[in-house]
DNA sequence: TCGTTACGTGACGATATAGTTATGTAATCC
DNA sequence: GGATTACATAACTATATCGTCACGTAACGA
């Protein structure tokens, strides 16, 4: 094949998998998200549950429990009146906990920094 | 000290350590943002060339830059005209190919089940 | 059947964000 | 000094999103 023009090619992602990949990251950019999953990693709940402990209404919590839905995050089940959540993609807890440790990590080397005098 | 209510108590994330996880996955939330990285991740790379790879503006791309970097996830290094950009914190390649990865198990899930007929 | 409960959803206003255009600015060359 | 280059940034428009309010609806209980 012929020589590509310069530096390193890599692989490049295709406007479908980029869209993709941020519609996963963007589910996640949201407090009131975090929170939820952050609750869902106790276990399952409800949503009235869930209402209950954010202290949010009802609408929010349903509408950003769609937002997760959708993205592939939760799922739910139906028991009687109540709707049930739980986490369907064990990605979520990897991504939080690496991203929470690293921002421990790093406030801590700012505490170290500040300490120091620098 | 006091029994808790019920169920598991678990770790609760504080207002601000949500804001700031969900501020880092936003930086990660739209595609030009993730397309800028996946060209840093072979390495540095002057604005002028990132404009170039993306077809974008170069108002746009500064802009998208300047997120990035608040978010703490590239930095720059200046060079004569040229600023230079590059990946600061790994953890961007990680949860990168940690959502591809995911995405494309999904994917081919889905084929499967597509080819089983269901 | 009627009311209640537990959710989902559309409409709305306020705010945030992407992209463009135009302009500012520092470093380099003549 | 003056022009040019490479980049940052303010102003602006269009669109998206958050939260609320109001309403719709399915599943139960009397």
């Amino acid at each position: 094949m012929p020589a590509k023009k310069k530096s390193a090619p890599r692989k490049e992602l295709s406007p479908l998998a980029l869209e993709l990949i941020a519609a996963r990251f963007r589910a996640l950019s949201e407090p009131m998200r975090l929170r939820l999953l952050n609750l869902l990693m106790g276990g399952e709940k409800s949503v009235g549950q869930l209402v209950e402990a954010t202290g949010s209404s009802q609408a929010n919590v349903s509408k950003h429990l769609s937002v997760l839905r959708e993205a592939g995050m939760i799922a739910m089940r139906k028991e009687g009146l109540s709707s049930f959540c739980y986490i369907a993609d064990p990605i979520v807890n990897e991504l939080c906990e690496m991203m929470c440790s690293r921002l421990r990590e790093e406030m801590e080397s700012k505490v170290q920094a500040f300490d120091a005098g620098i």
